[in-house]
DNA sequence: CCCTGAACTTGACAATGTCAAGCAACCCTT
DNA sequence: AAGGGTTGCTTGACATTGTCAAGTTCAGGG
């Protein structure tokens, strides 16, 4: 919709609501009065509830991207040791912030033909994209890019909504050992 | 907290407004309207919205494994046919039935302590795990059947989400493929 | 000086989850 | 058979939420 500094102050409540109160944390209302503005404020900046998540979801995506980067640079400068690096930031980012991570996956009122939300997605798929290279000669792969990113995103999902589920005493193996086996083969 | 034909009428209505109207189709007062019986007749039969929630997830859970068992039944009897087969019953049920694969592991207020809750997912779980013994020598593989698990979670997750956003003109690769490399390694 | 448009407020409305009170039918004991 | 209590459901109310319509304020330009 319009521009200026209340879109961002709205964005960065709804962030931070989401990241206290987890998925159901975010409300126009409440985000609203944590910008200290009324209650219709929002409705100038984004097409409803929606619009809001949408913008909150894109801004998300970058601190997807930039938690998973952070990672590759700590790590040992070799293919395995950087892609698990990676997977190891995504799930990070999962767990850290499950509120975002619910938003940007599990929401389904997002608009997800927004041309911002598009290339900050497109940006972190790159990511893990490019780090698969390796294992495939060079050339992209798009059946271990997909065997990649559904199990990473899998195991982020399987262990988010299980936190007690698994309580019953055995523990999900770690997702390095994961990771080895699905790359095992050549 | 009690039993009768109307809990079960409660948790067939709420399946129905699932299927019919996505995620966010499933409402105490709508569930109780199509019921037949007022709007706060549910709380007699569940602890508020989170109740009917989890009663229909244990539901959904049943109808779950029996997909993955119906196509498993019809796969020819070899063991990557047969875990294929199950896997695809996976994918069928979250693209058929979206509403109620996101309440089953999209929804926070589901209660995941819930004892048959619990017997239905651990059902489910048995049945994937079964079918990846054979790749393991007959022993219970834990890293195999995470690698598995969350490798079709993933799969379903990320197609279910982005039926557009990949509408880009590159479309995913078939399960089948992802599967095979990632049983590649023995 | 007015006036046009943008940014925001105020007030309202319907939908939803939840609670309290009431009512009616059934059961069980005496 | 009569009374009392329990169960199952209804009615009514309330707070919260998203959304819309109208009003207000204010800056800038004719």
């Amino acid at each position: 919709m319009t521009q200026g500094p209340l879109r961002d102050a709205l964005i960065e409540a709804g962030i931070a609501l989401l990241n206290e109160g987890g998925p159901e944390g975010l409300t126009l209302r409440r985000a609203a009065a944590r910008a200290g503005v009324s209650h219709a404020a929002p409705a100038h900046h984004f097409p409803g509830l929606a619009g809001l998540q949408t913008a909150i979801a894109t801004r998300a995506f970058a601190l997807f991207s930039d938690a998973m980067e952070r990672r590759q640079r700590a790590a040992p400068d070799r293919p395995f040791d950087r892609l698990l690096a990676i997977c190891d930031g995504y799930l990070d980012f999962a767990s850290l912030h499950g509120g975002l991570f619910h938003l940007m996956f599990n929401t389904p009122d997002i608009d997800r033909c927004d041309p911002d939300l598009m290339a900050q997605s497109a940006r972190a798929y790159g990511i893990l994209r490019d780090a698969c290279l390796p294992f495939a000669g060079g050339q992209p792969d798009p059946v271990l890019e997909a065997a990649v990113w559904s199990t990473v995103h899998g195991y982020a999902a399987l262990s988010l909504d299980k936190p007690r589920a698994q309580a019953g005493g055995d523990q999900p193996p770690p997702f390095a050992a994961v990771l080895k086996r699905l790359l095992a083969c050549p």
